[in-house]
DNA sequence: TTGACAAACGAACAAGTGTTCGTTATAATA
DNA sequence: TATTATAACGAACACTTGTTCGTTTGTCAA
């Protein structure tokens, strides 16, 4: 009950498209963004979408089409009033790696945006979201698929939770940030680890952490 | 420069209309709605918001309609859908002893409340959040300041995380829940720390946690 | 009264727009 | 091989929908 790539596409454009105009796009609009010469192709995946539960239409109405919160969890209809941060879900880390971004995905929906509230965590432009892989993060109390919302940024203050690169290690790592002179100290969140010194020109500061959400359910 | 009459009905009918089906509607169906029996009067009239900076305007575009933040009132009505759980932040968790309540706090709005979307925890009304205290949890991983949802329930199923007393240790725990036969493992998040067996007498769930969030800003 | 103007009316028009339908192509199935 | 289901095509159709325009009404100032 996958996504066909035209739907992935017709999903992604309707998004856009309501991102921008606040209002459905048509029938015709869809295809002409997705390369659909044919209206009624259109329409008969706009009803696969219905079917899978990622749309709703109303029908023989012009633009009478909403997304849901269904399988794609992410509606992009404009709450208005209410805060809310879109935080792009860009990648993967875990230790042993480089950040690694989402490639094409099956499902690149499930995947495209954290939506948290301004409570949480500030609206910034260049805010995204990584995914853990695996335990080796568990010195930064952080395991297998929480979601670590980040800042990018390539400094840091003393005492910021910090997304890292030690060069000389290749490693990927999640520290507190404590300058000393020449050398780094990278001070795990879990008391039980030892802190990790780490000349300064070896540590290449990827951006600071905002926040981590670990959902369960 | 204030509103007609007809053209403060008209603003929440599209009101109205957008919260129930997420487009906007055309000019007739505005129209019939407010009672004028004229489409270009709705449109003059529409012409007269989109001056007065209460909606913009696509022209020629079917529905091509949508409400500013503009002049006042619009942005104040309610966020629509309202994808927004609000959790009571209900007391303080750590292992040592029972859940301890923040204070007497009759009206769960009126108190403090942690504001989530529902994309990350679902909408319940018994859901609640508790502040870790401490570095007891670290095997649940979770820690000091942390946030953790849970949804009040006194029975679980296997596999999830569970809030539960542990009378005759008298202890609060995070714990993933096994129950074998007459006796319960709980099974910490964190590989590196081993199961516990208990009695299911003994076991006294609280609720099981959806999520844990973690603040760092 | 006259003139200007805002507001409203309703019919007619021209695009816009969703739907239908006959057709073709491909892959899986019997 | 024949059959069925899925997917796609494009033309035609009919309804939808925003716009235009000539007209009327009421108010206000000259």
């Amino acid at each position: 009950m996958n996504l066909s790539d035209r739907q992935v596409r017709m999903l992604a454009f309707i998004r856009a498209y309501l991102e921008e105009h606040n209002y459905p796009p048509t029938i015709r609009e869809i295809g002409k963004a997705v390369g659909i010469p044919s209206t009624s192709v259109v329409k008969y995946n706009l009803e696969r979408l219905q079917e899978k539960g990622y749309i709703e239409r109303s029908e023989e109405v012009s633009r009478g089409l909403r997304l849901t919160d269904g399988p794609s969890l992410v509606s992009s209809l404009r709450t208005a009033g209410a805060r809310l941060v879109s935080v792009r879900k860009l990648g993967i880390i875990s230790a042993g790696a480089p950040i690694a971004a989402f490639g094409q995905q099956e499902d690149p929906f499930a995947g495209d945006a954290l939506l948290l509230t301004e409570e949480l965590v500030p609206d910034s432009p260049d805010l995204y979201a990584l995914q853990v892989k695996g335990d080796s993060m568990i010195d930064a109390l952080v395991f297998d698929g929480d979601w670590v919302i980040i800042k990018h940024q390539e400094t840091a203050q003393r005492g910021d939770m910090i997304v890292a690169w030690i060069k000389d290690r290749e490693e990927t790592t999640l520290k507190y940030y404590y300058p000393e002179g020449a050398t780094v100290r990278l001070q795990p969140a879990n008391p039980a680890y030892q802190p990790i010194p780490v000349p300064a020109e070896q540590l290449q500061i990827q951006g600071k952490v905002l926040a981590v959400v670990r959902q369960l359910v």
